[in-house]
DNA sequence: GACCTGCTGCGGGCTG
């Protein structure tokens, strides 16, 4: 067919975008709008709440701001920003400034990008001079309402809109509830009942909640827009190993194995994975999940061993959160723009809408932790036309032996794989979770309101945060006891006024001037790791290293020059040993659907297309052992001394459960989708779990007793043990599953 | 059994 440079657009949407944005679409040769852009054009050009949902490089970002600097270019001119546009990542932003400064330039609206790499300067001249786009992160917006509190009305009166860049990771966490309060303390100071608001999301499985965490409380009202998702198809498989090769490694006695070969063994990296991982990906584009930082560095390793082992150059790079920025641009850079092969071991770092081009293939080693996150790890490849996206999952199982303890012969690591895919198959993933009170952030919240508006009662400060913020499961009584909990003698963090105006207490001053006030996550202290010149990235404080130890670290091999306990600056020189690194981490949580879809993996008869030979052996004998056991209808089996309880629910529910026959004197271990419970006899088991269902289940405060670190956000550290209690309970535990979950076990037990 | 994210304002000294 002959090319044509006919434009092939809609009329409805495209001419209405205002002359110099259809100019800019013009030059850049674009053949069509996308799917997206066309629907989300009228959407916002109507005005008033949007979602725009699509995958990854969709074009989201154009379908929200083509149409929205048409409004401004309708509009008159006013003084102060125009569109507020606010990003997870300082990353982000710099790829945004980029892609958005010639469109802005062709419009004759300014442009600027804020956030903590940005000069003083040049945040000064745009605040002097408010107008146009701001590319900003939340706690530069933050920063900004704190120490200009007097400026805000003049800085953000005549926006048109608000756009929330990866809406989806905003949802659910404390730094999501913090972006609703900041928002809505922008419209309340401005005096705008409302000023529209635009999310860019990934496809989540309801959209009903993306759109009320856009909007707290008014997410009917919001219009969504799902783009067209449909790929070029998938290509999928499950691919089975055994920790130890037995083949090769059983009776070699007399075989001097290598130290170093040896080393890579034990750190649980099977001979023939490392080939097929070596097979697969090398000489192409891919993105490799590791899992874990640590997982991630062993890998990374063990790949570069194979390129120097074969003579061949390097194309295995890791990449994840403890790494400095220099050491993760190199990556990112020489996937987006080097022809060269490259493979990213990556943590979850590049699930994010870092820019790097389209890959060839995606690997995992593990299920992983949720459905969402595959589903956008999928989606950074087969972007091309006619190439389909093409995903890998590698799992790891113990070699089937005597005396093997019955979890490791259901070999649960391929079950969830499975289970996960099939899940995605269905079209379902996991939906954000249902919000909680967030207290450590309602703390940080008020703290900050304080110092914008120079003191506030606390019937307005409740009004402003709770009533029409996003802190609505906070109610007057608890706000209160919050009020007298930071104004308590250990913590002085406000005072009142005599006049009843909250100000900041003693203590409180210590932590609203210090610079790392902003943020409201928590982040652990660490040292730097420093070779020549060059920092590699960072190291946990409480993983003790000592100097003439070796580590393995930015994918290469280090022994320990110094350690500096007083800069907090470790130096390494180049070396051949090398031990994994350690980082510590918080456990993660498994929907309760996946965990019931395992349950009916190991109890039917499905043959799975995508799996190779040893997955489906293991399969097998997973289904074997679940037969043989009858846990089909039993959930608790005797074990050694104790009990085994397998009752197929996610973390949440397992946790809760876990903590009650702690609170009734078991011993009790959580391991992986088990509860053991040791010296103990399974009947008395069965009689306990059925007084719980009848609702004689322990007391809240017999679980809490329990909760090994219940301090898990920002600020928890000042909350009451009353406050903490109530946070747990509604966050981090599911107490009201307990008579329930008991019923479903008791009842089966006895039948 | 985990991962990720962020950061002001001011004053002093130096350079062109």
């Amino acid at each position: 067919m002959a090319t044509t440079r006919t434009m092939n657009l809609q009329p409805s949407a495209f001419e209405r975008l205002g002359q110099p944005i259809r100019r800019w679409i013009w030059t850049q040769k674009w053949q069509r709008l996308r799917d997206v852009q066309e629907k989300a054009i009228p959407a916002v050009l109507a005005g008033g709440d949007v979602v725009v949902s699509a995958r990854t490089a969709a074009g989201k970002t154009e379908a929200a701001i083509l149409p929205l600097l048409t409004r401004v270019l309708g509009g008159d001119g006013r003084d102060g920003f125009r569109i507020l546009y606010v990003s997870p990542l300082k990353a982000l932003i710099n790829d945004q400034y980029r892609r958005l400064e010639p469109l802005c330039e062709a419009c004759d609206i300014p442009l600027h990008k804020w956030h903590g790499d940005v000069s003083a300067d040049a945040k000064s001249r745009a605040r002097k001079n408010p107008s146009g786009v701001v590319l900003i992160t939340p706690e530069s917006l933050e920063a900004l309402l704190v120490r200009r509190g007097k400026e805000i009305r003049f800085l953000f009166s005549s926006l048109e809109a608000v756009v929330i860049d990866e809406l989806h990771a905003f949802i659910g966490t404390e730094r999501g509830m913090q972006l609703q309060s900041i928002l809505n303390r922008i419209e309340i100071e401005c005096g705008r009942e409302r000023i529209d608001r635009i999310g860019l999301s990934a496809t989540l499985g309801d959209m009903g909640l993306a759109a009320d965490a856009l909007r707290p409380g008014g997410g009917a009202k919001v219009a969504v827009i799902e783009g067209n998702d449909e790929g070029n198809g998938l290509r999928l498989q499950i691919r089975g190993y055994y920790d130890k090769d037995s083949t090769t490694k059983a009776d070699d006695g007399d075989v001097e194995t290598p130290p170093e070969e040896e080393a890579a063994e034990r750190h649980g990296i099977p001979e023939r994975l490392a080939d097929d991982l070596f097979r697969f990906l090398r000489g192409h584009r891919n993105l490799l999940f590791g899992g874990s930082r640590e997982r991630v560095e062993l890998y990374a390793d063990r790949l570069r061993l194979m390129c120097e082992e074969n003579r061949v150059p390097n194309e295995f790079f890791p990449h994840h959160g403890s790494l400095s920025k220099a050491e993760r641009e190199d990556v990112e850079i020489r996937l987006r723009d080097d022809p060269r092969p490259t493979t990213a071991v990556a943590t979850t770092t590049l699930e994010l809408g870092i820019d790097i081009g389209d890959v060839e293939s995606v690997a995992q080693i593990g299920p992983g932790f949720s459905v969402s996150s595959l589903r956008q790890r999928l989606g950074r490849s087969g972007r091309r036309a006619g190439s389909p996206a093409v995903m890998r999952m590698f799992v790891i199982e113990r070699n089937p032996g005597r005396g093997q303890h019955p979890l490791e012969r259901l070999n649960l690591g391929l079950v969830q794989s499975i289970a996960m895919i099939e899940c995605l198959k269905d079209g379902w993933c996991e939906p954000p979770e249902p919000t909680g009170v967030h207290l450590s952030t309602l703390l940080h919240q008020l703290l900050a309101l304080i110092l914008q508006k120079g003191g506030i009662s606390p019937q307005a400060a409740w009004k402003i945060l709770c009533d029409r913020g996003p802190f609505k499961a906070v109610d007057r009584a608890t706000f209160a006891d919050l009020l007298r909990c930071m104004a308590s003698t250990d913590n002085k963090l406000i005072e009142q006024s005599p006049e009843g105006l909250l100000m900041i207490g003693e203590f409180g001053e210590r932590i609203t001037e210090a610079h790392d006030f902003y943020p409201v996550f928590f982040t652990e202290r660490e040292y730097r790791i420093m070779h020549d010149a060059r920092t590699l990235g960072t190291y946990p404080l409480d993983s003790a290293i000592k100097s003439g130890e070796t580590l393995i670290f930015a994918g290469r091999r280090w022994q320990v020059l110094e350690v500096d306990d007083t800069t907090r600056v470790i130096t390494v020189k180049p070396t051949r040993g090398g031990k994994p690194p350690r980082f510590s981490g918080n456990g993660g949580g498994l929907h309760d659907r996946i965990a019931e879809k395992m349950k009916r993996v190991l109890e039917g008869k499905e043959q799975y297309a995508y799996i190779d030979r040893v997955a489906a052996e293991m399969l097998s004998s997973a289904r074997h052992c679940f037969e043989e056991r009858g846990l089909a209808s039993r959930f608790i089996l005797p074990h050694a001394d104790g009990a085994l309880v397998l009752p197929w629910i996610g973390t949440r529910k397992l946790t809760t459960l876990a903590l009650a026959f702690l609170a009734r004197d078991f011993r009790t271990a959580q391991y992986q989708h088990s509860i053991e419970l040791q010296d103990c006899d399974p009947e008395g088991v069965e009689q306990c779990l059925a007084r719980w269902a009848e609702g004689n289940v322990p007391t809240i405060d017999a679980l809490m007793t329990g909760v090994a670190r219940p301090n898990v956000a920002r600020f928890d550290n000042h909350l009451s043990w009353d406050l903490m209690t109530m946070v747990t309970i509604k966050e981090r535990l599911d107490y009201e599953s307990l008579q329930g979950v008991a019923a479903g076990l008791a009842s089966v037990g006895r039948s």
